[in-house]
DNA sequence: CCCCTGTATGTAAGCGTTTACAGTGTCACC
DNA sequence: GGTGACACTGTAAACGCTTACATACAGGGG
């Protein structure tokens, strides 16, 4: 490993002939710098190839130019599109990306014991992670303005989709294909994640069979840990029933890719027999052909972080039109596609 | 935003009656402290919920406390479990992890042109992205510590499978079902990642079949870019053909999820009629029955880390037994599911 | 009793920027 | 020719730590 000798501000200033401070000034681009020398201590950095340092930037600013994102699940697809969408601004507006997986009790534990984001991010980026009250009050005391994706979270901008009116919006899709025996796969509370929005989705499910004046039946709901492979037991479960379903609704495609799967394990037509409807437009789905209510989870990241930029007075972005208000709901599509199809006759 | 006043060592000094040289000590658990005064420090700096400044830390010591991660496709599956393992083991070890996302071309000529982890992160991890020679000198003249997990680049250590004897292993088990008109799905070449590993891939492919006897058919080989859905095109293409194969091996499992899809459009039964098989042990493929070379993504990133941990002298987790030399190889695991089985008599 | 060793603590010099403030020089204008 | 105003540029004080070095004190050995 070649140590190179760290080139200074100090190397850059007596190379073009003038003060630090002018070096300083120079490179970022403030006015009160004559043209000549300007050219000069660019030359001069060009020639070093010097670049800035910057944790001496930042101590002596006191800005960390960094956004912490708060995460419990990377490795999952909502998260990593989420990351990605985020970071895709994050860099464009200079802040570096501090990632932080919280997804298992001990991990998520020790991030708020020590909560290490201290001093250390300007602003925090939360996806899908509704806190506890204390938790809150840990994040309010760092001080630096926070986004959320994904949930809502009291006196947080927010950056969602309208779980309501996609669920409903999905729900009006199997009543137009005339369903009546509709499941849902629902996820369970695991204490970390989701829960809120299990909930919700619930929630819109029956708000929508009421309105349809459908009875709800309780065994056609089914509440599983959110795993690839529970939407499949969970499906197993619905066709054992003396009366099964003639669509299952999965709150997320990954639980609806499961349900395929049962389906197509137990030799039963989709759709002609069974109709499958998920939540996300997950990149698999278009393979598995799979009808789904399609939410842009990438453009929330990326919004979220826009929201970030903006509140830190950083102007790097093409402002949203709508990120004033405390909740940004992105629209959510039904994709229609080879998984849902009429009910069969009776 | 509550602003809250930082509290600095100083505070915490006049707080314990000590010198913040005292409190540094005390703070990094240095020796020659006394018992008693330490007690002090440490009750003076709870009672203040003082955090030391980690910028002010990485300027007086030199060492940023970060890692690079430089990555083409944050939000793809393969990428989202390298990141999941590297963050593991970097938080343990009090590293930050600062994420770069560098997919598109333009995004990398600007992170090579900006060098943004210059004078930024104490070590760099490279995934799956294969660097021109221009590239390799702009990183390693960052000075820093360097790992890459899914290739080889000179002189850098590495964490990746052995893509030969993967393959191979693939290739036996439908060579053992008695197949002999194997197709191969690769990925074309984008400029930006994969390209080594694709012809890998392809290269063992055709070795395989050599050393089985069997005549290579230049028609059974296709290559598309990697994306879901070119894997579905790519098998209509295959099924196409006169002499259609009997099994369809995968580059990676994305693509083998198009296969799988191409083959049910078409009514074609699985495995009866054609096999399929992949690379990866996607969290899909379970779901899909998808019988694939598992290869442990996440281990492999959380291996790098530790690579990487250790060149920075940080000891914070278990060392694994074999990362000392250059290139440490990740076993991986057939896995046999439901998509292969004995080909068609003729 | 003095000197040396060793432990515990304090002092102060960095680390590499940013930036308030203090020059310095020019020029227009009276 | 004196005087502001103005445009540049330099000086030096932060920023909040780490750490080499100095200091102080306590014992132990000669």
């Amino acid at each position: 490993m070649i140590q190179i000798p760290h080139v200074s501000m100090e190397d850059v200033a007596r190379r073009a002939g003038v003060s630090i401070a002018t070096v300083s000034r120079t490179l970022r681009d403030q006015a009160n710098v004559a043209e000549e020398t300007r050219r000069r201590v660019l030359r001069a950095a060009e020639e070093l190839s010097y670049v800035v340092s910057p944790i001496a930037s930042r101590l002596a600013t006191g800005r960390t130019g960094a956004v912490g994102v708060v995460i419990p699940y990377a490795s999952r697809w909502y998260f990593g599109q989420v990351i990605a969408g985020a970071e895709s601004v994050l860099r464009d507006c200079g802040l570096d990306l501090l990632l932080y997986n919280v997804g298992d009790q001990a991990a998520r534990k020790r991030f708020f014991e020590r909560q290490p984001l201290r001093r250390r991010v300007d602003a925090v980026l939360a996806v899908a992670m509704p806190f506890t009250d204390s938790e809150l009050s840990t994040l309010h005391g760092l001080g630096v303005p926070m986004t959320v994706v994904g949930f809502d979270s009291p006196g947080i901008p927010s950056v969602r989709i309208n779980e309501a009116a996609t669920i409903d919006r999905a729900m009006q899709h199997l009543f137009d294909l005339g369903h009546r025996r509709i499941a849902m796969i629902s996820t369970y509370a695991d204490q970390n994640v989701w829960l809120p929005v299990a909930h919700q989705r619930r929630t819109a499910y029956l708000a929508a069979l009421a309105e349809a004046g459908v009875e709800p039946d309780p065994q056609l709901v089914i509440s599983v840990p959110f795993s690839v492979g529970n939407g499949e037991r969970a499906t197993a479960a619905l066709l054992a029933l003396e009366d099964p379903p003639t669509a299952i609704f999965a709150e997320s495609d990954e639980l609806a890719f499961g349900a395929l799967t049962a389906l197509r394990r137990a030799g039963i037509g989709v759709p002609e027999s069974v109709s499958v409807l998920g939540v996300d437009d997950h990149d698999v789905s278009q393979l598995l052909d799979l009808t789904t209510m399609r939410q842009l989870v990438f453009q929330q990241g990326s919004l979220a972080a826009k929201i970030l930029a903006k509140a830190l007075g950083i102007d790097c972005v093409a402002p949203e039109p709508d990120t004033e208000s405390g909740t940004v709901l992105v629209p959510t599509t039904l994709i229609i596609r080879g998984s849902t199809g009429p009910a069969p006759h009776g």
